[in-house]
RNA sequence: GGGCGGUUAGCUCAGCGGUAGAGCACUGCGCUUACAACGCAGGGGUCGGCGGUUCGAACCCGUCACCGCCCACCA
């Protein structure tokens, strides 16, 4: 950081103009929902693109008057944690072990295979690299001038966060809205773990329909097509559309599966496709999402030949369990397949109905998406398991009206949000089979014969919250009861990540007990997030606003788009193509780093381009230099009296009131163009050309209007560029406050003047006589012995109250002015004297 | 397959009913008492195609084409 960067932010911080003032209420404060980053090592351009973005409507809202309420959140729980403290000290979480002792050193990066530790010793080291990320992060955001309240910093893994998590989830379980289900759930088999919908992704993948041919009952046979034949012990039942002349009439008979000879019905179902493969399918437990459906509506007995690490496991073929017409055949060639891979299973399959002749023609190769986890690496499956629900399903249309109780910026973003509730198809499922995160607060009473009973649950009181059911005992239980029986069990689960970020705007807000600070901070104003999270942060977030209390909320959903490399290919460290901020501030520094976020529009993906940068490192120079020659003049400013003053001032006006209307619809970037371009050609391409004269000589009108806009224009900057403003405000002009708790400038508080067209006369005329002397290849100062203007009688009476202010600046002898009725505009015969004798 | 957004100067984008704009890049000139990491002047576009509405369309409507993103039950 440079010294004046450094200079400021301590200024800042000690003064504590970014403290959040708690005796002020609800209608004077400005509340962010802030998003914690995820910590997991690196912050890269694209984050400082959209935290600035978040920031300067911050700022302006400050600078409107408002209370801020800006923290900052730490995202620590989950995932991406565990994965870095495993690859830095090259460990795994084995939950089995006993804790090893505080004193346990572990070498970085380590050797070999990955050494198993205790879960307590495990999240100490998820702490440890945590709270090193967040003093980096927090000193990168402090380098980019975000204004937040410091002091108001939460994680989302510490005991504040983990209260709200589990105190609003037992609310749930008292709502009857969080329930325990057995029942087949998407499944990552090398993170072993459920997941939920919001998290799955599509992946285009190369396979392969086979067709198979299945027997039928009383002789006949029918070709189905699949591309996942291993998954024929898992036939319940084959599925044909109820229009489809060719299978109509096997509609109610019973087919037999190949090499398992399982008698499976034929039903009709309109989501069978005709054009697809064959046109009849076969329905398994579970080849994906439609089966668990089908399934649900057979009504049969599952038959689960996939296990939870992907491989498939023993079946019970026979024995009354699962039936078949030759349950020894089955058995023997199911044996064949036990703990083999899914892909395995396949080639072993395709090989034995080969050898039968019961594929018919040649496979056919088909990309069809395939879903998987979206940090996962192979593809989802569908396991039984217990997990924790939260059920939404029969909420999608109150959800819809929800979320359009939101303002979203841009508003386009709001069709995402309602198109991923109208998709719904599962209810949340909350439990992950992880260990850094937030325990699910609950535990299972043990029947005498040592069976978990999972509808006696034990809940903890919510004065006992945060709790960790798997190292404390319930009240009234001793730890010793743990696993005996009649005693109890503790529910090994954590909750999604999503689970507790999703009441981001609970955790500082003091819910439920500090009743005074929640009604002044809920529901918040300002939610900024990407537009990759809609599904989940800001979907979860108004769910579970909305399961709480029926609330929303935030008022306004601010959606920041993505940094992309310059080929607008998505920046990932595995690509290589990551920008790392440190770099570019100390190349560009601050200002010009939030110059290039402000100029980038809400909800807009931007390509990395260093060259807008430089735009903004100009324009804190050019700011600077026009502060020192404006502040530098000496004189006593009096009142805006002449006219090109009183134009330049009704000009600014005019400005001021456009700059603020573009804040107010969430167009920073247009808000910085419009005061961009004001400053840059009104005031000092033109204007400050032009009273140079009278500044010089200390004329009290000029003086003032120098000053007068100078203040404005600085404000207006300010949010963009809080350095070099507050550099100047107090370092050059002298103000004895911060620039960043003024108020924002306003048409009224200027003086009440306009511009009557003699500001345009002004450059009309001294434009053409720049461009004779830029032709003539002489300089600026040359001297001008006779100016000749003509054009119509009303742009010559304007251009005569500034002629003075015109002649000075273009060095002029003398002048003339010929009315011309039917001319437009004003024309300009300039005729050069002779250079200036030395 | 459904949806959303985009297509304006070589590049990045603004304008969204009234005679085509900015910055960068390019050309020429200039060290003029804020600024040469600068200033001044200038060249450059049938506003994706085709229809329509209108006195008038880059802007409104229809349609097509491409590009990007989101979503979609993997048979």
């Amino acid at each position: 950081m440079n010294e004046l960067e450094e200079r400021w932010r301590s200024y800042w911080e000690e003064r504590g103009i970014f403290r959040y003032d708690p005796s002020r209420g609800r209608e004077e404060t400005f509340v962010v929902d802030t998003p914690p980053p995820t910590v997991s090592g690196v912050l890269h351009i694209g984050h400082c693109y959209s935290f600035t973005q978040t920031d300067l409507m911050v700022r302006y809202r400050r600078m409107q008057g408002d209370n801020i309420f800006y923290p900052m959140g730490w995202d620590d729980n989950g995932l991406p944690t565990e994965r870095r403290v495993q690859n830095m000290f090259n460990v795994r979480c084995d939950p089995s072990l006993p804790y090893e002792g505080d004193d346990l050193e572990l070498a970085r990066g380590a050797e070999g295979d990955a050494k198993p530790i205790s879960r307590r010793k495990f999240i100490l080291l998820c702490d440890t690299v945590i709270a090193e990320d967040e003093r980096a992060f927090k000193t990168l955001f402090q380098r980019l001038a975000l204004s937040c309240d410091w002091d108001q910093t939460y994680t989302t893994i510490n005991d504040r966060s983990r209260f709200v998590s589990q105190l609003s989830f037992l609310h749930l379980i008292e709502k009857g809205e969080a329930e325990l289900r057995d029942a087949p759930t998407m499944w990552d088999i090398d993170f072993q773990s459920a997941i939920a919908q919001a998290e799955v992704e599509d992946r285009q993948k190369e396979g392969a329909f086979y067709k198979v041919r299945f027997g039928l009952e009383g002789g006949d046979s029918v070709v189905i097509a699949t591309t996942r034949p291993e998954l024929i012990p898992a036939c319940i039942a084959l599925a044909a559309h109820p229009d489809d002349d060719r299978y109509k009439s096997l509609i109610g008979a019973t087919a037999v599966t190949p090499l398992f000879a399982a008698s499976v019905p034929i039903v009709a179902d309109e989501g069978a496709d005709p054009e697809k493969g064959t046109g009849i399918l076969m329905i398994c437990t579970f080849g994906d999402a439609a089966d668990v459906e089908w399934w649900r509506e057979l009504g049969v007995p599952a038959r689960e030949i996939i296990g939870r690490d992907g491989r498939i496991k023993p079946a019970p073929w026979g024995r009354g369990q699962w039936e078949s017409n030759d349950p020894e055949r089955a058995a023997q060639q199911h044996a064949k397949l036990v703990g083999l891979t899914v892909n395995q299973a396949r080639r072993e399959i395709v090989a034995a109905l080969e050898a039968e002749s019961l594929i018919e023609g040649e496979p056919e190769k088909v990309r069809r998406p395939v879903k998987f986890y979206e940090k996962g690496d192979r593809p989802l499956e569908f396991v039984v398991t217990r997990q924790w629900f939260v059920k939404i399903l029969d909420k999608k249309e109150v959800l819809l009206q929800q979320g359009r109780k939101v303002a979203w910026h841009p508003h386009s973003m709001s069709k995402r949000y309602e198109d991923w509730v109208e998709g719904l198809n599962q209810d949340w499922c909350v439990s992950r089979q992880r260990y850094f995160g937030v325990p699910i607060p609950v535990w299972y009473r043990l029947r005498a014969d040592g069976t978990t009973d999972h509808a006696e649950l034990i809940l903890p009181r919510k004065e006992d919250l945060p709790v960790d059911p798997s190292a404390e005992p319930p009240r009234g239980f001793r730890p010793e009861q743990r696993g005996e029986p009649g005693g109890f069990v503790g529910d090994p689960d954590i909750f999604d990540t999503w689970g507790t970020s999703a009441l981001t705007p609970l955790i500082p807000s003091g819910w439920p007990d500090d009743e005074k600070r929640h009604q002044a901070l809920y529901p918040g104003d300002l939610r900024p997030q990407a537009h990759d999270i809609i599904r989940t942060w800001a979907f979860y977030t108004i769910t579970r606003s909305y399961l709480e209390d029926g609330s929303i909320p935030w008022k306004n959903a601010a959606i920041s788009g993505f940094i992309l490399d310059p080929d607008r290919k998505k920046m990932s460290k595995s690509k290589g193509n990551v920008v790392v901020p440190t770099a570019t501030l100390d190349e560009f520094g601050s200002d010009a780093v939030r110059y290039w976020a402000a100029s980038g529009r809400l909800g807009w993906d931007a390509a990395w381009d260093p060259k807008v940068l430089k735009d903004g490192k100009r324009l804190t120079t050019k700011l600077v230099n026009a502060a020192r020659l404006v502040y530098g003049y000496q004189g006593d400013p009096g009142e805006v009296a002449s006219p090109l003053d009183r134009a330049l001032i009704g000009r600014l006006r005019a400005t001021i009131a456009r700059v603020t209307e573009r804040w107010d619809a969430w167009e920073h970037q247009n808000a910085l163009a419009l005061t961009e371009t004001w400053f840059w050609s009104d005031f000092c391409d033109n204007y400050l050309e032009l009273s140079k004269g009278r500044a010089y000589a200390a004329d009290a009108s000029a003086i003032a209007t120098l000053r007068t806009a100078m203040d404005a224009v600085l404000r207006l900057f300010a949010p963009i560029v809080p350095y070099m403003t507050e550099e100047i405000w107090q370092s050059v002009a002298g103000k004895p406050d911060s620039i960043h708790v003024a108020r924002w400038p306003t048409a009224e508080e200027l003086p009440a003047t306009e511009d009557d067209g003699c500001f345009d006369a002004a450059v009309a005329v001294l434009t053409q006589v720049r461009r004779a002397k830029s032709r003539a290849q002489v300089s600026m100062r040359f001297p001008v012995e006779l100016l000749r203007v003509s054009g119509p009688e009303s742009q010559l009476g304007s251009l005569k109250l500034v002629i003075d202010d015109v002649l000075d600046t273009g060095n002029i002898a003398n002048y003339e002015l010929v009315a011309d009725g039917g001319a437009e505009a004003l024309t300009a015969e300039t005729h050069l004297g002779q250079p200036d004798a030395q």
